[in-house]
DNA sequence: TGAATAGTGTCTGTGAGACAATATTAT
DNA sequence: ATAATATTGTCTCACAGACACTATTCA
């Protein structure tokens, strides 16, 4: 028969909180930037790409393999803060534009332990780091094909080449909403071939109905760096006055230009608000 | 000096789950639904009122005060599995549309001990789950007043009257999020009045970009019907016009009339695709 | 008959897609 | 001069906001 207590105090005094078992957590982050990529020749702009951190993991479990970085969450610790923490000895940088992403939570994603996955999507300009990088990480461009039923993604850091592939199906008639299952995956531990897979889908959703996208670019930039960004992330083609017209509501002109490209030279924008 | 395992089967056999201090994970839902109101004379339809299902505490922490259905994920349990399990048990219906909502990680949520919250934001219509509610549990009508700085809530079931204040504060200059402070609340218990504004302000985000509304609706219901919901949760007037050809993509006519409402018959619809 | 909702027609302004045209630079 | 990007102009089409109008029922 159950005790009655008089008051809250009396009740927590009291309370075992062993009584359910406990289980771990991790903040993993994916954090996406736009890298550049080589010139064909001096008239051209610079190619870009769309990429992701990994991190290669140095002990079992998955030894060998990519994945996420992240971190355990501890007991006295916001989930938040350490989301912040993980990105930050990563990346040496605070103040990095951050979003929670999911909560992954099946039972066995780690063969050690039960442990729950809550993914933060970053994003960050990639110049803003450079020689800042922690050891075993490594940034990986990103290329998507996708149609209504897979995704397949390859990553790419120039050494090596991750690919997966994400059958779709339509969770939900009424929302859009796709459940991502990879059903080919060899170089990327735990779940994180899924994370990733969300992470992008996220992304490319929320490009054109947010600002997000600023946070990938440096204070002062082209209208043509900006569309290039978007066109790699979204991968497609823009038009230009169109996007022009789009993008003119939230970038504000400067007096400084861009010049020596070989071609005419560009004003320098800056995000407006 | 760290041991060197050759394969990862030795390495799992060895591994103690204990390095870390665990903690305890709930699943929360907030099951939202559309309630008839009264009939002010017998030609006017129904009033509809936004609506949330509640449930009253029992025990302490928080004994007497209301909160959301939920409970704890068990440690061979998915989340989505206990989140199913829990609205199951509140309104012995299965098959409710459900997505995650967002996992509230502060450190002193629970007073007893650390506890995480996967909140799950789940739609029905509350036709179907008439007399099946489980005790304690109790719909309260939700009117939101909003601002660009604070947001008032009031939930009200007909007996007990709720209210609360979220501040809200502008996370992120390039996306349009807001973090919510709650700055006055005294019978919500957790931190579930925060987890109530997160989840009204999804919703309201969600209703114009995907076909969300329509797991709130039965299966035939008439233009006007779905017009009364859209607008109890945007909080605003539709033109009708314009509101039946952004419908009309998404649901079809058939042959079934509603008649008996003191002014002309509707036609009944359906969610098409 | 009248109050109420159901349902349609149409004007207008906004804004995106499409394409054409002009401008400017480094080599 | 030429290749490349930068930048602007403008036509059209889709579509949402606004308002007016007609249709139909039951007490």
């Amino acid at each position: 028969m159950e005790k009655e207590y008089k008051s809250e105090a009396e009740f927590l005094k009291d309370y075992d909180s062993s009584l359910f078992e406990k289980l771990s957590i991790t903040a993993d982050i994916l954090l996406f930037s736009v890298s550049d990529g080589t010139k064909e020749n001096y008239r051209k702009l610079n190619e870009k790409y769309f990429s992701i951190l990994l991190v290669k993991r140095t002990t079992y479990p998955f030894k060998d393999k990519w994945c996420l970085p992240g971190g355990f969450v501890g007991i006295e610790e916001t989930i938040d803060d350490a989301a912040v923490r993980v990105l930050a000895s990563e990346t040496n940088l605070h103040n990095i534009y951050m979003e929670q992403l999911y909560t992954f939570g099946d039972v066995k994603r780690d063969p050690r332990m039960r442990v729950i996955s809550t993914s933060y999507m970053a994003l960050v300009d990639k110049n803003k780091l450079l020689d800042t990088l922690a050891l075993n990480a490594s940034w990986f461009n990103v290329m998507v094909l996708e149609d209504e039923k897979e995704m397949h993604v390859t990553l790419d850091n120039g050494n090596e080449v991750i690919k997966f592939v994400a059958k779709k199906t339509l969770i939900s008639k009424t929302t859009e909403r796709y459940a991502y299952e990879i059903v080919s995956n060899d170089k990327l531990a735990f779940d994180h071939a899924h994370t990733i897979a969300v992470g992008i889908t996220r992304l490319k959703n929320k490009v054109n109905s947010s600002d997000i996208v600023f946070n990938m670019m440096p204070e002062y930039f082209t209208l043509g760096e900006l569309q290039q960004v978007y066109e790699v992330i979204l991968d497609k083609k823009l038009l230009d006055p169109a996007f022009r017209r789009i993008i003119a509501k939230k970038t504000e002109k400067t007096s400084k230009m861009k010049t020596g490209e070989g071609h005419r030279p560009s004003v320098l924008f800056r995000y407006k608000k």
